[in-house]
DNA sequence: CTGAAAGCGCTTACAG
DNA sequence: CTGAAAGCGCTTACAG
């Protein structure tokens, strides 16, 4: 309802007040040692007084740092990840004292990456962290960009290894290499894979691993029983139907995520098929629910909060390098950029055991 | 690697280049009228050559204003719920030209309360959205605090309506009336409730609708089968457990909510209850997953990106006016603060259905 | 220990 | 249509 008066409190004021200079309230702000006992609490005082606050964009104006770390997201895309990773990235910021300014991008032509790191240049945030997943040639500018030229540090996340990038991902093509190795390892002779959308580095890698377990093993004939999902839930049924019509005989199944996993288990049941009796079903992802399904599912787990983690850590270790000022202990020990899954073997794909 | 020269390029080199005042550029980068077509070219020209990218930082000095909106959330609590919002959020602050600063807290002390406050003051955000849930008396402060002081505005989600603070909220009363009222629809006899933790404004909502449903339907003595769980779906399962010591003959339950509800249908799977036969079975949120479980499951729909849409909306709407400036098109319609849940009936609790 | 001056990079009236 | 001046609210050397 009623609005209050907008006369800012400045330094200024507190400075009048207390018959002092700005330049001493800014001391005393900023906890400087050199000023005596009797004018800081005088200081104080007025500042309680004025219930003054100091402009932190004044700050950042004369400092040239806004504590303040830029993450570009992509459009709703990769709905799941990015809003777990954001959490992961929420409390490491605060813990080292940065914001997170978050802005999203609906397309990733040439013109919008520009305007984006235009907005952020603008901004002055001390450094971004690029978030979208890697689809198609979303990232393809990196490849003849000059990061250097950008007045802060750049961190991508979940993205190829590039050369001169600094990138903090997981090792998709390990976690499907070791996936289809499990199916491989229960003895099934007729494994499918459900991949992720085909434009998407993630899925690509996963695919790759999956072949490169295939071909080990000696059985790539297997390597066509390959069908194309979306991630969601929704795509797990008609997928799995897909699939045994490629191979009729399918025993297992290597989805790329839980949430389409459950899509499959739910077809498998409408069919009639028990699992894993019948098809050894497993995911990607380890969702909290991953292990109270009908049945558990067999999964690999995906710390995305702690790919968030590592990134923030990374962002701001290259901050202050870049400043020369020493960083924060969390930074130092030299951290893998390349995250693994770990696989976590439940009833989904374990005929005997009672896995939870 | 490589640092590059630390010299912004500035209002002033342009206007040097150009040989106008930067009065002139200043013009030409805000789009005014007043400039001669020759002007604007060499200007635009100048700004191309030198790679000028304006300071927004100071710019919000000067018109103190920062098309950035604050919002303060709650260490990982209301995880699930706190991720997708945030999605909803950036996604209609990008529409409306704004960004996102993040914070989160850790507790809900006056102290921390006010640090939070002091810190959003200090970037000067032009509006706040306190999107933490209502957990015991986090939001108390509220009572005795006079938000008209604040010099933006201010607006709560997920939090009890209170006089003088602008809320979005959904109407979880209404919520567990009509989730107890189809339970009892069906004809069951021996009706519980698992709640999320009692000290959750929300929870006691819910609770509170389960009892006036009851109330309503003259079966006052079920009011009794409650135990309380904690979101998560690890505490489905010991909750069925308890309910069914304190009610043998229990034949339904309300689930406060669909991640303790795929507990709740694991472990009558391992009971070898059937769903909904013996049990029938029904959760708040409607996850993605919910139509897929075996059975798939009945659950209210509660479209949370909705939420912060309208939330932000109407902050926006606060802040222009405020500002006694007009508010965009999309804030101008008179919207509910109040949400309500739809009930999306599925197996779970339907003997002859086939829902999905 | 304390202060006067200049500067951070814009915008806002006010002249012309 | 264009410009000189003052101001937004801090901080950073530099004196004393």
């Amino acid at each position: 309802m009623g609005s209050s008066v907008d006369k800012r409190v400045t330094l200024a004021d507190v400075a009048k007040l207390a018959g002092v200079s700005k330049q001493t309230v800014s001391r005393v702000v900023n906890g400087s040692e050199n000023v005596t006992d009797e004018t800081r609490a005088r200081v104080l005082h007025c500042i309680e007084t004025l219930g003054f606050r100091p402009s932190a964009l004044a700050r950042q104006l004369s400092t040239g740092r806004s504590q303040t770390i830029g993450v570009v997201s992509n459009g709703g895309q990769g709905y799941l990840v990015t809003g777990v990773a954001y959490l992961g990235m929420v409390r490491q910021a605060d813990r080292m004292g940065y914001a997170l300014l978050i802005k999203e991008m609906m397309d990733f032509s040439r013109g919008s990456v520009r305007a984006m790191l235009d907005f952020l240049i603008e901004r002055q945030v001390d450094g971004v962290i690029w978030a979208g997943p890697e689809i198609g040639d979303s990232h393809a500018w990196l490849d003849d960009f000059d990061l250097a030229s950008l007045p802060m540090p750049f961190v991508a996340i979940n993205a190829r290894a590039r050369k001169g990038v600094d990138t903090v991902s997981f090792d998709n093509f390990e976690a499907g290499r070791l996936a289809t190795r499990h199916l491989l390892s229960l003895g099934r002779k007729h494994i499918g894979h459900i991949a992720g959308p085909h434009d998407r580095w993630v899925s690509q890698q996963r695919l790759e691993g999956w072949h490169a377990a295939l071909a080990e093993a000696g059985v790539p004939e297997m390597a066509r029983n390959v069908v194309e999902g979306d991630w969601d839930v929704t795509s797990g049924g008609p997928c799995l139907q897909r699939l045994r019509e490629i191979c009729p005989a399918l025993d297992a199944v290597f989805v790329s995520s839980d949430r389409m996993a459950v899509g499959v288990l739910a077809e498998a049941h409408r069919l009639g098929l028990r699992v894993p009796e019948d098809l050894a079903v497993m995911g990607v992802d380890n969702l909290p629910e991953s292990a109270f399904l009908i049945p558990p599912l067999t999964s690999m787990i995906q710390d995305t909060p702690r790919m968030a983690e590592v990134a923030l850590r990374l962002l701001v270790r290259r901050i202050c390098e870049r400043r020369g000022e020493p960083y924060p202990e969390a930074c130092a020990k030299p951290e893998s950029t390349t995250l693994l899954h770990e696989l976590v073997v439940r009833e989904s794909t374990l005929t005997s055991g009672r896995g939870r």
